[in-house]
DNA sequence: ACAAAAGTGTTATCCTTACACCCATGT
DNA sequence: ACATGGGTGTAAGGATAACACTTTTGT
């Protein structure tokens, strides 16, 4: 690892990064991937470097790929962080030898200013699958509104991506990307509202989302459990993809 | 010059730009402060580098006020450009001679790969005083629905960040940042078509406007003509930033 | 008096909101 | 049968959109 890094170094821009806020919906909340770092135990968010031939959109696709071993259709920069103090490398040397990195190149390379873009992308958790890097113990999904202190400005990151997909929830496919395939109007009520932040009418909703002519009513869902059993629903993905541009609308 | 920014280049972030796009309003159309250069006649955006100690944001502040002379108390961030070939470096030399630079290492710096961040900042531009740099002869407000051919890919960060107002208009100070302190009613509605890009009708804008309480209403205006007199208004802003935060609302 | 622009009024329609009601389901 | 959640109904209030009407101005 040492050695390949070192030699990979002269391969990206010096200054240069990108850094990932990855988005996964399960009971009822938002997840975002983390990574935990080996030394000071500090979790990340999982970023990378931009290869001086790559476009930096390529170099997102090409991290979060690294990460979920998946492609990702839609990603959305949302914010460049570019604070000439975000970083604080007091740990870093900690951390190097923690990884057994003692190339003076390599420490040269960490304690340069970065100045990071973030991406936000979406994904159905249980489709991804967790890749910890070589840098990294480990690598799992943790609750968006209760993370632990992050490395780094990164607590400000997730928080500018939580903003955005809330900004932007109209114009982003959040219920094709953070459902599964089927799933009943209370699962998408409780996605809205997660994002939200707020409480929405059942009623309202459905007529609402019914109204749009995006969803496909399927069979009842039966859960067993001693109530009325719901409709299971799948998107319309034609019908969605045009309704995409001009914003869904839901209050 | 040339001695001057060949000394400079130690000071700034390699491979990292700014670029500001600073809109105006006059006659009806929005205004965008662009730059000429000197061998090839094109057109620019005012742009700097970042300090090596410098927050991303008070680099754009300080290139702002050294094209306007002004302070601006508002600027967004809007989407960083980081594609791999975004700029033709292929006048470069002309250029650079044209400027009498000989200098290896200034050639070298604007031969690297830059990747730039976009700012957007609204000015009155009655206030805003342009000024050419040392790399342009002109430096002038040019209509931004008919902007010429601009150098690298400066036409797509006007569109983004024209993207960028409309879509956050309500969130936008527009009024109170593009239009002289006193204005009339037609006046601020034919500034709200302009970004929005489509009519408005004049009576339900007046009852919206008037509904916020952000405006006061002043004395009448008499323009000389065989019409009706208007009446002036300016922002109470006061209440202004008050609302600002949950959004100010026309359609 | 006239034309044109500005201010104000009116109305139908739609959307939002809140809540009520009935229906289905397993125990 | 019953409790509970799910589907649908309804009615008030507000916002929107389109257009009509009246007022004011200099010629």
């Amino acid at each position: 690892m040492q050695q390949s890094f070192e030699s990979l170094i002269d391969n990206y821009l010096p200054g240069q990064s990108v850094d990932c806020v990855i988005i996964g919906y399960a009971s009822g909340e938002l997840k975002i991937l983390l990574l935990q770092w080996k030394a000071t135990k500090r979790w990340s968010l999982p970023g990378g470097f931009i290869l001086k031939d790559e476009d930096m959109d390529k170099a997102a696709l090409r991290i979060l790929k690294e990460r979920t071993t998946l492609e990702f259709p839609f990603i959305h920069q949302f914010y460049t962080f570019g604070n000439y103090r975000r970083r604080d490398i007091s740990n870093l040397n900690k951390e190097l030898a923690a990884m057994n990195i003692n190339s003076p190149k390599v420490n040269e390379w960490f304690r340069q200013r970065f100045i990071s873009t973030g991406y936000l992308a979406m994904v159905n958790l249980d489709k991804a699958k967790p890749q910890p890097d070589e840098l990294s113990i480990k690598c799992d999904w943790m609750p968006a509104d209760k993370l632990p202190p992050l490395i780094y400005d990164h607590n400000d990151i997730v928080a500018k991506a939580l903003e955005y997909i809330k900004m932007r929830v109209h114009f982003l496919p959040v219920g094709m990307t953070l459902l599964p395939e089927k799933f009943t109007m209370n699962e998408l009520r409780l996605l809205y509202e997660t994002i939200l932040q707020r409480s929405l009418d059942r009623a309202n909703f459905q007529r609402k989302m019914l109204k749009l002519g995006v969803l496909i009513r399927l069979e009842k869902h039966f859960a067993g459990n001693a109530h009325k059993a719901p409709y299971l629903y799948k998107f319309d993905k034609k019908m969605y993809n045009a309704f995409q541009k001009e914003g869904i609308g839901f209050v």
